[in-house]
RNA sequence: GGGCGUGUAGCCUAGCCAGGACAAGGCGGCAGCCUCCUAAGCUGUAGAUCAGGGGUUCGAAUCCCCUCACGCCCGCCA
């Protein structure tokens, strides 16, 4: 769709600027970027006259003259017109191209780029500590979305969820399980309860510390006993955090525990990779790394000087193996995880590991300050989707009082679903957040709901009428046109977000893609449409609802056929 | 003190990495649109020294430097 028409650009472009012989007189620079983007005047736009100018001594505008006038356009091409307007070389889309388009939008091919490899990316890995809040779940929608937009891609992705089994959060729930027993609740939720009671002792009375870090020891040294109770402590936790996962519409194709990276030798494997660098030095017992050659002054722990082992090189264990196994690693990451990260990819260079790409978001705040699982200062996600659900639910009972119950009940799981998951997504990770009941509770414009509402009155009129066989040459209206080239950069939104693993640039596109959707539906009325003019737009509305129905999806949204 | 990130209308956000043609949306405000395919929609309107200052450039919200404000980090925690 769109990249193919980008590419014939860039062909007609190139062989432009041959003909030309401007190449050559700048070949020493090496090729010429060709400087094309989309904008509101063309379908896309060059301004590779500005570059050229100082070099050839001429103005841009005469260049772009040049190029326009040596440009052949093939008769039956994707690229309908180039123009040169001023300084800039416009670029339009012919009508073949939109027909074309039309045509493959009605199949379900052209929503799939083709194989491009292996990725591995590791999302959420939140402490087995308690139920994830807030803040953890915005590392869940951005990394679950990144999956979805690289499979869409072409990769071929396994998600995973890295489980902190040998921290000492953990081992504060094992200790705190001793003197607590757990309540009726989510296990995630009672299992939050017991480390908030247990941080207090420990808080309180400091010699009861050593029993924590006596555990801590047994675990990595074996203890068969101790392990059970940690295993079984995780698996309560993670038990819950799944079921809220389920609900984000989230899973994880695979778990990976901290523990096996211990166990198979794998973390003594990477202790005498890093010697054989001869950066690394004893201190008082514990082993360090001298990263300063990587532009970190401080040193970093590799080994406690009672022998146990720290997250970080457990963690580079865990990296060398995903490195091994993929063509693309990558890590969704709080913004605590900064410096801690670029510790471990200086690491990793030192061993010649391919480094993880890592996608850091900012932090999610409360109006009263920063949230802590720690001392229970946190808004649950299984609270904000039952907040979120119920809001819906009364929304679309007054929107829809005339359908039953279980419709009403579906669709407020869906919208709030989609509000939930849209609300995170469409904020650009790098930018810190404060989490607002009000933001998080508003169904309109700039929501999933909006783009859910555009899909699902497009299958209201797909409902109403049979497709025939149809000619998208009779959609010309300026609202027909600008719908079917949104539905084109689908292919080219996608390449570009998982090249830049930018999630918001899909939720950007998913809005866009609703406006178009929305403006051609009331300038072009369908059903009462005269029938040949009827079967186009019947088949212009079909791509659109397939459009948005993929954008969402990916987008883990539910695509709902009526709300 | 050092590192990283952020600062765009009353509020929230996109655009910044790859500088280019009028800074794009939402919320809130104001004025309209349901004898017409779902009004969770649509149209119009008002609202911006793109944090401040300097620099590079034919051209800067975008690149560089300085200042200010906010967030995160600087553990033999994870």
């Amino acid at each position: 769709m769109f990249l193919d028409f980008r590419r014939d650009v860039e062909s007609l472009l190139r062989d432009s600027l041959d003909r030309c012989e401007f190449e050559s007189m700048i070949r020493e620079e090496g090729t010429i970027d060709l400087e094309l983007e989309t904008c509101p005047h063309a379908d896309l736009a060059s301004t590779v006259s500005f570059r050229l100018a100082p070099v050839l001594r001429r103005s841009p505008a005469s260049i772009a003259k040049d190029l326009e006038n040596m440009i052949e356009l093939p008769p039956d091409g994707l690229v309908g017109r180039v123009e040169a307007m001023g300084p800039y070389l416009n670029f339009f889309s012919s009508r073949r191209f939109l027909d074309s388009v039309l045509v493959q939008a009605q199949g379900d091919e052209c929503w799939n780029a083709s194989p491009k490899g292996r990725a591995i990316v590791e999302h959420t890995s939140a402490n087995p500590n308690g139920p994830l809040h807030v803040g953890h779940i915005r590392n869940s929608v951005i990394g679950d979305t990144l999956v979805r937009i690289l499979r869409r891609a072409g990769y071929d992705v396994e998600s995973q969820y890295y489980v902190n089994d040998m921290g000492r959060q953990i081992a504060i729930v094992v200790w705190g399980l001793d003197r607590y027993p757990m309540d009726e609740s989510k296990p995630d939720h009672a299992i939050a309860k017991v480390y908030i009671e247990a941080n207090r002792d420990l808080e309180a009375d400091l010699s009861l510390v050593s029993g924590v870090d006596e555990l801590m020891q047994r675990y990595e040294a074996g203890d068969q006993e101790v392990a059970a109770r940690f295993r079984s402590a995780v698996d309560l936790a993670l038990f819950g955090l799944g079921e809220t996962l389920v609900r984000l519409n989230i899973s994880h194709d695979s778990y990976h525990w901290e523990s096996e990276f211990v166990r198979d030798g794998s973390t003594e494997q990477i202790l005498r990779s890093l010697e054989l660098t001869g950066l690394t030095e004893l201190d008082e017992g514990a082993l360090q790394l001298d990263l300063s050659s990587e532009g970190f002054e401080k040193k970093l722990v590799l080994k406690r000087s009672d022998g146990t082992s720290l997250y970080t090189t457990r963690d580079l264990a865990y990296h060398r193996w995903k490195a091994q196994v993929s063509d693309r690693v990558v890590d969704v990451l709080g913004a605590d995880h900064k410096l801690i990260s670029g510790q471990l990819k200086a690491a990793l260079r030192l061993m010649e590991v391919r480094e993880p790409e890592i996608v850091i978001f900012e932090f999610v705040s409360l109006p009263t300050g920063s949230m802590s699982t720690r001392t229970g200062k946190f808004i649950t996600a299984d609270e904000l989707l039952d907040e979120v659900e119920s809001q819906a639910y009364q929304e679309v009972t007054t929107r829809r009082p005339e359908e039953g119950e279980e419709f009403r009940r579906a669709v407020a799981k869906d919208v709030g679903l989609g509000a939930v998951r849209y609300d995170i997504v469409k904020v650009s990770p790098d930018k810190a957040t404060t989490f607002d009941w009000k933001s998080a509770l508003d169904f309109e414009k700039l929501s999933a709901p909006f783009i859910q509402y555009s899909h699902a009155r497009a299958c209201s009129i797909l409902r109403k009428a049979d497709q025939k066989e149809f000619d998208p040459r009779l959609l010309a209206a300026e609202e027909e046109v600008a719908l079917i080239k949104k539905i084109a950069q689908f292919d080219m939104v996608i390449e570009r977000a998982a090249a830049e693993l930018k999630p918001h640039q899909l939720a950007t596109y998913a809005r866009e893609l609703a406006e178009s959707f929305n403006q051609f539906y009331r300038c072009s009325p369908v059903l009462e449409a005269e029938p040949r003019i009827k079967e186009a737009r019947l088949a212009l509305v079909n791509a659109a609802r397939k459009c948005l129905k993929v954008t969402l999806e990916t987008l883990g949204i539910p695509a709902m056929e009526a709300m």
